[in-house]
DNA sequence: GCAAGGTC
């Protein structure tokens, strides 16, 4: 019989069906294995990673097991997906070939490598060989197939050897920070190579907007009028004061239009949706985990393509007609005539060739789908007709005006044709008005304003925007941003949305910087990738990239101060309690924990100020202040329903005048 | 109970 093995459930029942053409399914231990009409040949589908690699269960003490036994510990491979393994030596036994069929990159390959131990372990003997496919179209199976080529051996090394060095540097530096900082069990402290340097962006950033000194700037604006009246502001950003009012005072009755120019402007359409920019846009009304799992969802019932890709460029294989007719008979009727009118296909800049950008591949309607579902399908679908839909035409006005030697400018833009913006609601269409003007012409000047600003600091990352920010350093994969993101939250890390750094995750960082500063920074993974290239030509060997981790760390666990790197972490902890200063004493005021949870002075037993707290619900400190009194803002997260925001002192005076004003009445 | 990477 000859075996055939692919990543996924999914694509094993597409390649039988597009290799054999007539598919009888058999479910072996629950598993769907794809045979062909004469029973000679079967396909099927593994989860991903069906093996984990792991330290052995003589490791799993935290507190008993000396870090540097981690180092060069001989690790396990603990199989994941007990019931696909066990359908796969039963179709081993009878196999005389197999071909590994796994996605064409470097995780498919170790992936394909794992079943292949499997299948060696029951058949040693067993022919193997490899198809690579980059797309699931008939045409490119059936060239993978009649082209099968050898597994390669070092591509599946350079994967594992990417496994090993994540393990041992995550469970070193985890362990230690956690061991040292007392955060055992399920608070306990992570670290990574990949979110580590996505953690430490977020910390950076927060300590710039911490450290921002606002500097004053002044700008003026003035209110002209021909027949119609505009405002125009004038075009310096002024530093002193005093040039700002020289110029302010300068500026007459009248002016004159210097410059005047109407034209149109053609805006592209969006570019196809790849996961990132899938994400973000999502991210628009849902957080990323959230958004990922739905999209899993819908792909899974059939609604629409794999989620998880890097390209947004559509393949010429992909007909794209087909599907916007299918709307036509939808909701999207409107939309979908739209996008048929011009049928020109918008692309990005990244092109790959191993999954579509994310479309819709069947129509469904409200009924079929929950309310949150029906979002992320309506988003993909408009999203798809808008990449084909005719381009937006603005009517753009701009001027220039010379105030007593003093110049203004003003835009206005007008939408001449909507375009792909009709199907693409998600960003609005703006307009701003400009009259009509002409070079030469006086205009009056109505009122001028001299308005003080102050710069700002920058603005917090987002969701979305980490998300792009990982992509953009290579940190990560599609699959995997958005679950790290979510880790960074559960560990504690962070919270809200714009992200925001606990106290806990400045002390990490800086505890990482000082002692192993390379596993905070994407340079690590960059390194990882250039040895793991190496690997893979032959030139460089699994021993000796991992002998070289185990030596850093090593190195890392002679000089580290474990009491003095816990000594930071835990203050870190406890600045993470504080809310506010005490008004009674001035000392800092915390949260407690005693029978239940409550605000108490550290000033205690000196000082007996409280203030309550209500009990249930997951309590946060976030970043705002009360403008009041200047205590930190407090966040509820109730198990189930929305979270609330409130100042504990506010509500607490609240309370008591409340009662006072009902005791009295 | 550690990571990151597949997949659900």
């Amino acid at each position: 019989m000859w075996l055939i093995v692919t990543e996924k459930d999914n694509t094993a029942r597409r390649i039988a069906s597009i290799l054999f053409g007539s598919v009888s399914t058999k479910k072996i231990n629950g598993i769907n294995v794809y045979y062909s009409k004469d029973g000679d040949s079967a396909v099927v589908g593994l989860k991903g990673h069906i093996v984990e690699l792991d330290y052995p269960k003589e490791y799993n003490n935290w507190s008993k097991v000396p870090l540097k036994s981690l180092l060069r510990a001989r690790l396990v491979k603990r199989v994941k997906e007990r019931r696909i393994a066990q359908t796969l030596e039963k179709l081993a036994k009878e196999a005389d070939r197999v071909t590994i069929a796994t996605d064409y990159d470097r995780e498919g390959e170790l992936i394909g490598f794992e079943a292949l131990e499997i299948i060696r372990r029951v058949n040693p003997k067993v022919r193997v060989d490899r198809a690579k496919y980059s797309a699931i179209t008939p045409s490119e199976i059936r060239n993978a197939f009649k082209n099968r080529t050898e597994v390669n051996y070092n591509l599946a090394k350079a994967a594992e050897t990417r496994q090993i060095v994540d393990l041992m540097w995550g469970a070193v530096l985890t362990r230690l920070i956690s061991l040292s900082s007392g955060r055992m069990g399920k608070d306990f402290l992570s670290v990574g190579r990949v979110q580590s340097p996505t953690l430490r962006f977020i910390v950076e950033r927060e300590k710039e907007i911490r450290e921002f000194v606002p500097t004053p700037y002044w700008e003026i604006t003035a209110v002209f009028k021909n027949s119609e009246k505009f405002e125009a502001k004038h075009v310096k950003r002024f530093l002193k004061k005093e040039e700002a009012e020289k110029a302010f005072a300068r500026i007459g009755r009248e002016a004159t239009v210097r410059k005047f120019v109407e034209k149109e402007v053609v805006e592209g359409r969006p570019i196809p949706f790849n996961t990132t920019e899938f994400l973000r846009e999502a991210g628009k009304f849902m957080p990323p985990d959230r958004a990922m799992s739905i999209a899993e969802n819908l792909y899974m019932n059939g609604y629409i393509s794999y989620p998880r890709t890097d390209n947004t460029v559509y393949p010429k294989s992909l007909n794209l007609k087909a599907i916007v007719k299918q709307f036509l008979n939808s909701e999207f009727r409107k939309e979908a005539e739209i996008a048929l009118s011009h049928m020109k296909p918008s692309r990005g800049k990244r092109e790959t060739k191993d999954h579509p950008p994310i479309h819709p591949v069947a129509v469904a309607s409200r009924n079929d789908l929950s309310k949150d579902e029906w979002r992320i399908y309506e988003l993909v679908v408009r999203r798809f007709l808008a990449t084909l839909s005719p381009e937006a035409i603005w009517a753009v006005r701009q001027v220039e005006i010379d105030a007593n030697g003093e110049v203004f400018k003003a835009s206005g833009r007008q939408i001449v044709r909507m375009g792909w913006r009709e199907v693409y609601t998600y960003v609005k269409t703006e307009e701003t008005h400009l009259p009509k003007l002409e070079v030469g012409q006086v205009l009056q000047v109505l009122s001028k304003k001299l308005h003080e600003k102050k710069t700002k600091p920058p603005g917090r990352y987002t969701m979305s925007s980490i998300i792009k920010l990982m992509e953009k350093h290579n940190l990560g994969t599609k699959s995997t941003r958005h679950e790290i993101l979510k880790k960074l939250y559960t560990r504690g890390y962070v919270r809200g949305n714009p992200i925001t750094p606990t106290e806990i995750a400045f002390a990490v960082i800086d505890a990482l910087k000082k002692e192993a500063e390379v596993i905070t920074l994407p340079d690590m993974t960059a390194k990882l990738e250039q040895d793991m290239d190496r690997i893979e030509e032959g030139r460089l060997d699994q021993k000796e990239v991992v002998e070289e981790s185990a030596r850093f760390l090593e190195n890392v666990l002679e000089k580290v101060d474990a009491e003095e790197l816990g000594k930071v972490i835990r203050e870190g902890i406890k600045r993470d309690r504080v809310v506010g200063m005490c008004p009674e004493c001035g000392k800092e005021l915390e949260i407690r924990k005693a029978k239940g949870r409550f605000i108490g002075c550290t000033g205690y037993p000196e000082c007996r100020f409280t203030l309550p707290l209500p009990q249930k619900g997951r309590l946060e400190v976030t970043a705002k202040k009360c403008d009041k009194h200047g205590m930190s803002i407090l966040r509820i997260r109730p198990s189930k329903g929305k979270s609330w925001t409130f100042c504990p002192y506010c509500s607490y005076l609240e309370w008591k005048e409340r009662g006072r004003q009902d005791s009295s009445g």
